[in-house]
DNA sequence: AGCACGCCGACT
DNA sequence: GTCGGCGTGCTC
């Protein structure tokens, strides 16, 4: 019987309607933007009518605050907890059960770890409904593929071993560090059909859409066109629905797609993979911000399966979770990578030393690179030319020696706060905790020199254009970008990210700039240059064919170090250090809240911080008025990584109570990729 | 976000 | 007395 809810409802008004026989009480996630105190769900009553089709999982329409809105059906039950008058479940759009048990489980899971809503994660999770789609998607899967041949494993150490874990149902766990020229979607399309063909699922996601579609053209090799599926959320809805109905039913095995494909239902999921973890479209730009890297490594433990987090590069987390013993690696002999490798030279600003060739000068290019260029046009191949974006962003480095400064209380960023104070300019400040930091001296090199530090404007395909005058010139960037290019003597000028691959490999690649990118005031500044590097400088021939690469930055730093031996492994495993002494994410836990000055105040006021918390700021965000005070402040918290899970779910409680929910407007966001 | 209840000032 | 201010709390 039910608690409250009578089965059989008196009074006039619902004397029509009777409840269901059995489970008459619905319990519903309704699907609004609403305070997070209200993070759970609501009880419904399920009338007769309704009662076949109001299934666990299925979509709900019910009346909330007065309002018709969609919900989904988490449960059936006798009773009800709550003490008023039950509403009436009004409608079942449909009876397919979309949010399963385990897409609510791992949606919870994700919700817990950011602090954030169930519903906005399950409004991540499945997207909008298109009826036809319900008629049209497929129900049964095809008979497992073939297992593949994997050689082209055994080029990395493990790597026959962990295709064989994958295809024995083991989880293994890996980072994998991809040889330069490696063919990434052929090992990754291995990888997934090798869990297929032994029956269970797989989800690999890259980070854009060209990425995707390599990675799709190397599955249909594998699998068949019907084989695979790729999710992208820039398919059209029916489209979309459609695609993500095959997944849920099981029907496609191998799932492959861009960041929102990280939630997507696989079945008995085998493997799972994300390529090129550091580029920040992993990041899902909604509340609360998951990120491919965690969401997978997250399910992958959750469903026993195994996972790659590959890229040519490697991110500090990704150290973490090799070096923590969660993963292990997966890379090649150093022998064979520097088979594999073009030689890298880097030249500094010191050493540089301009073309003689006037129109080179007139570009700016050192000799070297323009020399490199040259023979690899002449021996008749593309080259590659990576400009760097461009973009200002304020941030002080040592006026000598260019390391970032820092605050030295907390060790966040410094900038210069504009405005001025009684016609002196107000002095440097921390980005983090806000204090002023008037006497400066580097720890590094004991400067007391500020500069600072921007980045410009990249050179033009113009220019580049003038210096090799009988060679078409060819860009991709923002406004097209280039899948592929011939190989043919071309210039290929690319914004960071947009290379084009080249066919055979290009002959030489110049990253111009190198400097500016290094420069940038972002915490993953020397992480994120050398992603870029990596991921163009991989794009060339090997040495021994007479691939180079020449980057444009001083050879004494740690990332240009890194190119030049092409060891990211090394290179991650500092910057870990370095976070780990900074108290930085991954090695610590961050929380960055945003919101009014009160709210902020009435957050601290109430919020139940794990023990290790250390509180920084608030710092004033945007326009500052006379007194320094602003609309919007922002706070850090930050933890030891063991209590990452208390700090979101302090943080979660905090905004939820009294005091807080009327100023609410308190945005949470845990490791931020964006904060610094 | 909107809507209902609730405890003090100006009015018939 | 009683109308109505919006401050506070709730939404099954």
């Amino acid at each position: 019987m039910a608690g409250a809810g009578p089965r059989r409802p008196k009074g006039a008004k619902s004397a029509e309607r009777t409840a269901a026989a059995s489970r008459p009480v619905a319990r519903v996630l309704v699907d609004v933007p609403l305070p997070v105190h209200l993070d759970r769900p609501f009880d419904y009553q399920v009338p007769d009518r309704l009662d076949a089709d109001a299934v666990p999982g299925c979509r709900v329409r019910v009346r909330f605050r007065g309002k018709l809105v969609d919900g989904y059906l988490l449960e059936r039950t006798e009773t009800s907890e709550f003490p008023g008058t039950l509403s009436w479940l009004e409608r079942v759009p449909s009876p397919e059960p979309v949010l399963t048990p385990d897409l609510l489980e791992m949606c919870r899971a994700v919700a817990t770890r950011y602090g954030g809503m169930l519903a906005d994660v399950v409004r991540l999770a499945i997207p909008p409904r298109h009826a036809g789609a319900e008629k049209s998607a497929p129900r049964e899967p095809g008979p497992p593929p073939p297992r593949p041949a994997a050689q082209a494993w055994a080029r990395y150490q493990h790597g026959t071993s962990f295709l064989e874990a994958v295809h024995a149902g083991r989880p293994a766990r890996a980072v994998w560090q991809a040889l330069p020229g490696e063919d990434w979607p052929a090992r990754l399309a291995e990888a997934a059909t090798t869990a297929a063909a032994a029956g269970r699922g797989a989800l690999v996601v890259v980070p854009d859409h060209r990425d995707l579609q390599r990675l799709h053209h190397a599955c249909t090799e594998l699998l068949g066109e019907a084989g695979v599926v790729a999710l992208a959320a820039e398919l059209a809805p029916a489209e979309r629905y459609h695609r993500w109905l095959a997944v849920l039913r099981g029907a496609v095995r191998v799932v492959i797609g861009t960041r929102a494909a990280m939630f997507a239902p696989v079945r008995d999921l085998g493997f799972a993979a994300v390529w090129d973890d550091g580029d920040e479209l992993h990041s899902y730009p909604q509340v609360p911000y998951p990120h491919t890297r965690d969401v997978l490594t997250q399910r992958a433990h959750a469903a026993g399966a195994s996972l790659i987090v590959g890229a040519f590069a490697r991110t500090a987390e990704a150290a973490l979770l090799a070096e923590s013993g969660w993963a292990h690696e997966l890379a090649a002999h150093r022998s064979d990578v520097r088979a594999a490798a073009p030689r890298v030279t880097a030249i500094g600003e010191d050493d540089t030393q301009l073309a003689r060739d006037p129109a080179a000068r007139a570009a700016r290019l050192p000799s070297v690179a323009f020399e490199a260029a040259r023979a690899a046009l002449g021996a008749g191949a593309p080259v590659l030319v990576q400009v760097p974006r461009r973009g200002y962003v304020p941030a002080l480095a040592c006026g000598d020696c260019r390391e970032r400064a820092r605050c030295r209380r907390c060790a966040g960023p410094l900038a210069l706060p504009g405005g001025s104070e009684g016609g002196v300019p107000k002095p440097a400040a921390c980005r983090w905790c806000g204090a002023a930091e008037a006497a400066f001296r580097c720890p590094s090199c004991g400067s007391r020199r500020l500069r600072a530090v921007a980045v410009g404007a990249g050179r033009t395909a113009e220019e580049l254009g003038r210096a090799f005058s009988n060679v078409p010139v060819r860009t991709s960037g923002a406004g097209e970008v280039l899948a592929s290019v011939p190989a043919k003597p071309a210039l290929i000028v690319s914004t960071p990210g947009a290379e084009p691959v080249a066919e055979g490999g290009y002959g030489a690649a110049l990253l111009l700039d190198g400097r500016t990118l290094l420069g940038r005031p972002e915490l993953r500044a020397a992480e994120t240059a050398l992603r870029l590097w990596f991921a163009a400088a991989a794009l060339v021939r090997p040495a021994r064919d007479g691939g180079r690469v020449v980057v444009m930055a001083d050879s004494s730093l740690q990332p240009v170090q890194a190119l030049v031996r092409w060891d990211p492994a090394w290179f991650a495993s500092l910057e870990l250090a370095e976070r780990d002494q900074l108290g930085f994410p991954p090695a610590r836990r961050v929380a960055a809240v945003d919101g009014t000055p009160e709210a902020i105040e009435s957050l601290l006021d109430s919020a139940d911080l794990p023990t290790t918390a250390e509180v920084l700021g608030p710092v004033p965000l945007g326009e500052v008025d006379a007194d320094g005070n602003a609309e919007r402040e922002r706070l850090i918290v930050r933890v030891d990584r063991a209590e990452g899970r208390a700090l979101a779910s302090s943080l979660h409680a905090a905004q939820a109570v009294r005091a807080a929910r009327k100023a609410a407007e308190l945005q949470v966001r845990l490791d931020p990729p964006d904060m610094l």
